[in-house]
DNA sequence: CCGTATCCCTACCGATACTG
DNA sequence: CAGTATCGGTAGGGATACGG
């Protein structure tokens, strides 16, 4: 007997893509994430790198980079302080992603 | 001689992966992509399969998504009118990037 | 050097009512 | 049926000043 259980739509609260989406599409993530893909950066070299960014957006990219696991943080204990942030293997698989999208983009 | 002139960096403005995703992570986009994927669909079709989606934001990602060449809009002269919406090529290129995100957020 | 704290503005999106 | 018009809330992002 069949079920009369109709599957639930899906929302974009439960669309996998929407969700990825909400975060990578946000403004400066992208190009974030391209820089950090040659290699791990200083706070203040991705400064340089993205000008026009301002040091709260860029805090705020950070984190929720590192939050979802794409990125890792590193401080190191000298003096000037130095932090470093390089993609993980999950960031570096979404940064191809990102590559075939400007792929596409462009062709 | 080397060339003095560095590269302008890229910004947002000029990011082909920024520009895209401003459009493509508009919430319910993703969806309406997916649910074109396997053919056209009519207005109300897609209210139905979405919902809680407004009339104004189907009609604006419609158009929008129209506008950028990823899909077509044709009004078959009937009364009660009938409008259907169908990927163009490009678009349904664009659904399968958007099929190795959700790969890729679910693995 | 590497951020955080505030304030503000605007563009996105939803709800609702209405039209060809 | 297939939209458009209008209004309003809210969250994202910028500018700037300051702190560990």
């Amino acid at each position: 007997m069949g079920s009369t259980q109709v599957d639930s739509p899906v929302t974009p609260e439960t669309c996998s893509v929407t969700r990825t989406l909400s975060f990578v599409g946000s403004k400066w993530t992208p190009l974030v994430i391209f820089h950090l893909l040659p290699g791990a950066k200083r706070y203040g070299e991705l400064q340089h790198l993205l000008p026009g960014i301002s040091p709260k957006t860029l805090a705020d990219r950070l984190q929720t980079l590192e939050g979802e696991g794409l990125l890792t943080r590193t401080v190191h204990p000298d003096k000037p302080p130095r932090v470093e942030y390089a993609l993980t293997r999950r960031g570096r698989e979404l940064g191809e992603i990102l590559n075939s999208i400007a792929a596409w983009a462009e062709s």
